[in-house]
DNA sequence: GATGAATGAGAATTCATTCAT
DNA sequence: TATGAATGAATTCTCATTCAT
C-alpha cells in the first residue's frame, strides 16, 4: 500500500475546495441567490468552465457548499464545547468555582461575534436551513449543529434543552434583523436564562 | 360631492394587488428564488409586462409582497391574541379556570399549524426575515410581528418574554428542517416551558 | 380679428416647448440615443403619456427637438454678426482701427466656449448633423447656421468663405475629441489664418 | 516545435472578427443607434448568444468595432500617402513635372469618393467622432487619421497644416448633409485652397 | 386636453450546460 | 484533466404605443 496519491486528483481535490470557499464568500456577500457558475468563477478567480467541471450543476455545488459549511460550524461547537469542558474541569480541581467567564458570559459572547463581525456567515447559515426546508437532502447537513450539541451535552432536562436550541436559534435569527447587531451585554440575562433554569433549580434545591 | 376616484386608479390598484397574491403563491410553493417577472405574470394569468408595469422592478415586487405577508401575520398574531383575552375573560368571568384549552394548548396548535398546512406560508415568513438582514428598508416590516407581540403582551418579567420570543422562532425555524412536521404534542411541552418557567418549575417541585 | 388665444392650447403650446427643453437636456447629456419618451417625460418632471401626446412618435420629438435646436443656434450666429457689425460700425467712426477685440479674437472665443462650457450643446448639434446626414427631412435645420454665415456675411471671395465654413465645422468636431477643450489662444492663430490668410500673408511679407 | 495555436481560440478570433465586420454593416446602414447584440447576430448569420458570448456589453462590441474602423481608416490614409510621395518622386525623376494628377485633384477625388460611394462609411467615422466626443478612451482611435497624417506629412507651416486637417473634417461634415453629395470638381477648388493657399496667390498674382 | 393603465415587442444580459480540443 | 467556445433559454427591464377615463 503506498500514500502516493495521483498528483493530478490532489490538484483536483484543491480546487475543489478554492471552490467551495469561493462560494461561500459568495453566499456570505449576495446569499445563495447570488450563487451561479460563473460568479463562484470570478470570486475564485478561474475559469468558468472550472466551476461547471467540478460540479456539473448549481445543485451540486451548492450542496457540496452548505454541506462543508454545516460541517465547520459543527466542528466549531464541537471545539467550544470541549475547549468549556477543559476549562470546567480545571476549576473543578483547582477548586475555584467562580473564576473565569461563565457559560453565559461565552454564550453570549458568541452569539454576538455570530452577530457582528461574522453577521455573513451568520446569514449563509440561515439560508442554508431555508433552503433545507425544501429540499429533504440538505436537511442533515442543516440540523448537523444541533446534533452536535445534543450529543455533546449531557441534558437532563430533555425540555429544557430544546428550548435552550431554540433560543439560541431564536436570538440568532432575530439578531439578524436588528438594526444594530445587539452586544454580548445584552444578549447576557436572555442566554442566562436559557442556560440556567437547570442551575437555578439545582441553586434552588441547595438553598432548602 | 361625491368621492368618485379615477376608475383607472381603481383598477390598477386591484391589479397590484392580484400581482402581489401571486407573488406570494409563488414564494410559498417556490421559495424568494423562485419570483421573477414571468413566473409571477404566469401564476396570475396576466401579461409580463403588467407585472414590469406595476413593480418595475424585482426588488419593488418581492418588497411589496413581503411587506404584505408581514402585515397579514401581524394583523394575525393581534386577533390571535384578542380572542385569547375574550376567551380568558370570559372564562374569569364564569368561574372555570380550568376549562377550555391552556394558552401553552394553543400556542402548540398554531406551531403545528404553521409547521404543517402552512408550511409554504411559514417558510415564505423566513426567508423575509432573511431578506431583511440583508435589506434595511425591510427590517420594519419583518419586526412587526415581533412588535404586535411586544405591544399587546403586558410581560412583566422582561427577560423571559425575550427567551419566549426567541424560542417561538427557533421552534418554528428548527421545525422547517424537521423530516416530519412536529405535532402539537411533541411541541406542547416546550411551549409550556417558554410560556410559563415558573409555573412549571413550582408544579415539577410538587410532583416530587 | 381678437388676440385672445384659446387659454388651453396657450397651455399646450407652453407644455411643448418644456418637453423640447427638456429632451435637449437629455441629449446634451446622454446623447440623441438617450432620447425615449420616458427619459424626456423623466427629466421635464412630467406624465409619460404627456410626452406621448405631444409628440405621438419618437421622431417627431427629436425632429422638433433638433430643428429648435438649430434654429437658437442660428439665431445666436445672426446677433453675432450684428454686434460684430455695429462695433465695427463704431469702430470705423470713432477713428480708432486697432482698439477692441479682432475678429478672430472673437472667433476664436466663441469656438473655445463651445468646446468649454458648451461641449453638451455643440455634441448636440453635431449629433443634429449625423442624424440629417441620415434623414432628409432633418437637412435643412443642419444647414441652418451656414445658411445665416453664408447670407449676412459678404464673401468676395467664395473660395475662403467656403474654408473658412468648413474650418470652423472641422476644428469643432477636433476639439470635441481632444482630451482638454482647446483654450482660444490655442485655437487663434488657426482662426485668424482661416479668416484672412491673404492679409496674414502681407503682413509677414512686411515684416521680413 | 510548431507554432500550432489552441485551434479554438484560433476559431474564436476569427468569429470575433467576423462580428466587428458585421457591425459595422450595421453602423454603415443604419448609424450607432441601430446596433444591438440581435441586428448585429443577424447581420453575421449567427446565434444571438455568440455576439454576447465576445461581447459581453453593447459597448465592448462597439468600442472593438470603432477601433477596427479607425485602425483601417489610418491604414488607408498611409497607403494614400505613400502612394502619393512615389508618385512624385516618379514624376521629380522623369522630370515631367505637370503630368499626373495634382496633389488637390487626389484629395478631392477621395473627398468625393468618401461622400459618393463611401458614404454609409463616412457617417460611420463621424459616428466614431461622436461616441469618442463622450466616451475618453475612444479618442485615441477617433485621432488616428489625423496623427497618422501629422507623422507622415511634413508641414513647414504648423498654422496651414491645422487649417488643412480641420478643413477636410469640415468639408466631410458638411458634405454629408448635402442633398446631392459634391462632385470632385465641386470640392477642387477649396481643396486647392486648403492645400496651398500661398502658392495659389501667388500664381493668382502673376496671372495679373 | 391630459394622463394612468396596459401591453406586445424587443433590448441587454446572464446562465447552465454541452462540446471539442 | 481542464478549459475556451458556443448556444438555447431565460431574466430583468425599457420602450413605443394604444386605450379608456
Amino acid at each position: 500500500m503506498t500514500m502516493r496519491r495521483d498528483g493530478r486528483k490532489v490538484r483536483g481535490e484543491k480546487r475543489r475546495q478554492e471552490i467551495i470557499e469561493a462560494t461561500l464568500r459568495v453566499i456570505e456577500r449576495d446569499g445563495v441567490a447570488g450563487v451561479t457558475h460563473r460568479s463562484v468563477a470570478r470570486e475564485a478567480g478561474i475559469p468558468t468552465a472550472s466551476t461547471t467541471y467540478h460540479f456539473a450543476t448549481l445543485d451540486d455545488l451548492l450542496i457540496a457548499t452548505l454541506i462543508a459549511c454545516a460541517r465547520d460550524m459543527a466542528t466549531e461547537v464541537y471545539w467550544m464545547i470541549d475547549r468549556a469542558r477543559s476549562r470546567e474541569g480545571l476549576r473543578r480541581s483547582s477548586g475555584s468555582p467562580d473564576s473565569g467567564p461563565s457559560a453565559a458570559d461565552e454564550v453570549s459572547a458568541l452569539l454576538a461575534e455570530a452577530l457582528g463581525p461574522r453577521r455573513g456567515r451568520t446569514m449563509a447559515e440561515y439560508e442554508l436551513y431555508l433552503l433545507a426546508a425544501r429540499r429533504p437532502s440538505l436537511r442533515p447537513a442543516a440540523r448537523r449543529w444541533l446534533d452536535v450539541l445534543t450529543s455533546m451535552v449531557k441534558h437532563d432536562d430533555e425540555v429544557a434543552f430544546r428550548v435552550f436550541l431554540a433560543g439560541i436559534d431564536g436570538l440568532l435569527i432575530q439578531g439578524l434583523i436588528d438594526d444594530e447587531p445587539p452586544s454580548a451585554e445584552e444578549l447576557r440575562p436572555v442566554v442566562e436564562y436559557l442556560l440556567n433554569p437547570t442551575e437555578r433549580r439545582r441553586r434552588a434545591r441547595q438553598e432548602r
